[in-house]
DNA sequence: CCTCGCTCCGTAAACGTTTACGAGACTATG
DNA sequence: CATAGTCTCGTAAACGTTTACGGAGCGAGG
């Protein structure tokens, strides 16, 4: 309720000087900026978001847009906590603040993004579940707004993302298992039009025409991202007529789900064939036998898409959207049992 | 960038009109409103919202403010997310939107709050992570904001908020494992101020006085709300000179840690040492022997809250906080072998 | 003494809405 | 015909900031 008129009243001073005070222009006596700030702490005197924003036109807040109905966040397991943690930090240092963006997908991710940019309630975006082929980003960097991907896309102009290292990931995962002595080699993507399974399926496919072995779709299982998307992944496995050796599985949850559907077949991961998954997890990591996977520091991840959406926002008139910065996240191998002993 | 204005010149209108058309007003030809709505869809129009909650003094944004530092993030897990989800679609029906204000804990959390209340950024709270001494709630009240808890306090005043039933999941484990012939029944609750353990820990008490037990501090164990917490509390538990048969855990996830410790031990739970835990969550459904525990619809109990938050800002101005109202989630038992054999 | 530049501050106009108020054009009622 | 009431709509004043502009005061240089 205090207002910046009180305030000003209250110090016999005019509204413009005490605005310009608090935001720390230079055409200010210091002794006055002393006086502005000490009565602001004195009154608890805040500036209004709303009014700020309205002659501003900007708010100081970074919307991050997660897909949030019951069952992505079911499956998407504490990982946007986990970003929000770091990107949080990242932000609060350039008095910026966060929030979460929750669409619930009953509409349409893209009317729903819509929405948000007419309100005008946030500056920025983090968008999040890139689809190969996803509106929002040509819609993004048409209306000029700053912003930058957890995820890639198949748009046509550049834009800047920050993404898992799938290729790194699925070579590493491929010369492995070949190594051991594998040559049917199957792999367990999402079946949503979600990205990352394209860029794992090429890195894949890559990795396989090195080794000179060919590339079989029958090997390719298509299932959500979920635990029960794992065993299902299971049972088309193993009705296929000659089974695959070993599998890769795309998304960690499948993990579980596949060992269930193994352990009512009286498989064993690692002895009757090889498991490899994904990024490991609080829940993955009680697996028996111990899951061979990837490691990977969430919030490492998020300092860097905030920092990539501070410069994007800071160069935004510019040099944007000529010169695209990406950021292609590291894993680090995390050896267990479940993809058999070494030859 | 459309602005009402452009809006009314297209129309040949007046600004104000095309306002209370929008708005819904009654005092407008319907042949009009229909117009102005036809071309707010075609040019694409919607409100800015800060010149809109300039105007109202309000904004159409509620709050859900929670603990959101590194370590609460990875032992909240997952909570609140799926609590967001009910929330989102209660309050959507009434065109309001759901942030999350994630306090990074560096600082107080009270004067993250007070800063989110000056800068008017959202109408109405939700607060979590109650404290059984919580500045926030007299501070509230006395800025008459509207907000519910989730989790009680010792507040002075009433206000109103929803909570687990911790009395009664303190009451029926007490009375099943007497059943069974436990005498000496040991609880692990959390270090914290966290109001929940006081609550659990005053129904436990009762418990044991309706048995005829005398309550024992020593069988009392605090530590971290967490898996690590749980492992301590293990070997806190064993150092015991009398060693307990059986024991309680207020927080979910303390239940990994102890099985680790009682594995360690080579003790097995269920048959050395009675477990009972708290509420069921994905990473504790693997423990093997299977936990005994109680299992909490968290959608349920996010509409109850946001219904709860809805009629508070409807009543605000008549009789809060004359009339609190409170909720006592109930949590369905879900039995496993952690428990023991019954006798 | 005049002019220039510098420092500091006040004035007032925006930003995009909502809404109290009042006015004009009707209709109904007497 | 006068009056009151109803249905529409335009006018203009807020809401709380930030900021372009200009002016007052003062010292320095000519």
């Amino acid at each position: 309720m205090a207002g910046i008129r009180k305030l000003a009243e209250h110090l016999d001073i005019s509204i413009g000087t005490v605005s310009r005070a608090l935001n720390g222009k230079h055409d200010v006596n210091e002794e006055t900026r002393k006086r502005v700030l000490a009565a602001a702490e004195e009154l608890g005197y805040v500036a209004n978001q709303s009014g700020r924003s309205l002659r501003q036109g900007k708010t100081n807040v970074i919307g991050l847009m997660t897909d949030w109905n019951a069952e992505a966040i079911e499956n998407s397991d504490n990982f946007f906590p986990a970003l929000t943690a770091s990107l949080q930090s990242v932000f609060s240092r350039h008095k910026l603040d966060l929030v979460m963006l929750p669409c619930p997908n009953e509409e349409d991710r893209f009317e729903y993004l819509k929405r948000m940019v007419a309100r005008h309630i946030v500056d920025a975006f983090i968008i999040t579940s890139t689809r190969r082929n996803d509106k929002r980003f040509d819609f993004l960097m048409k209306a000029k707004i700053p912003f930058v991907a957890l995820g890639r896309s198949a748009s046509a102009h550049p834009f800047r993302w920050a993404d898992l290292d799938f290729e790194g990931v699925a070579g590493f995962s491929v010369d492995r298992l070949v190594a051991k002595g594998h040559r049917r080699i199957a792999v367990v993507v999402p079946s949503s039009d979600i990205n990352l399974g394209h860029v794992f399926l090429e890195g894949y496919r890559a990795s396989l025409q090195r080794h000179g072995i060919a590339f079989n779709d029958e090997l390719v299982i298509r299932v959500g991202a979920s635990e029960q998307g794992g065993y299902q992944a299971g049972c088309e496995l193993l009705q296929l007529a000659e089974r695959p050796t070993a599998v890769i599985l795309v998304y960690e949850l499948m993990a579980i789900g596949l060992y269930r559907k193994l352990e009512e077949e009286g498989l064993l991961p690692g002895r009757d064939i090889a498991v490899i998954g994904f990024r490991e997890q609080p829940r993955t990591k009680f697996l028996q036998p111990r899951l061979t996977c990837f490691r990977c520091s969430l919030s490492d991840l998020g300092t860097g898409l905030g920092e990539m959406l501070l410069s994007t926002m800071k160069a935004y008139n510019r040099f944007y959207p000529d010169a695209p910065e990406t950021l292609i996240w590291p894993l680090t191998f995390a050896p267990g049992e479940s993809d058999g002993p070494d030859r």
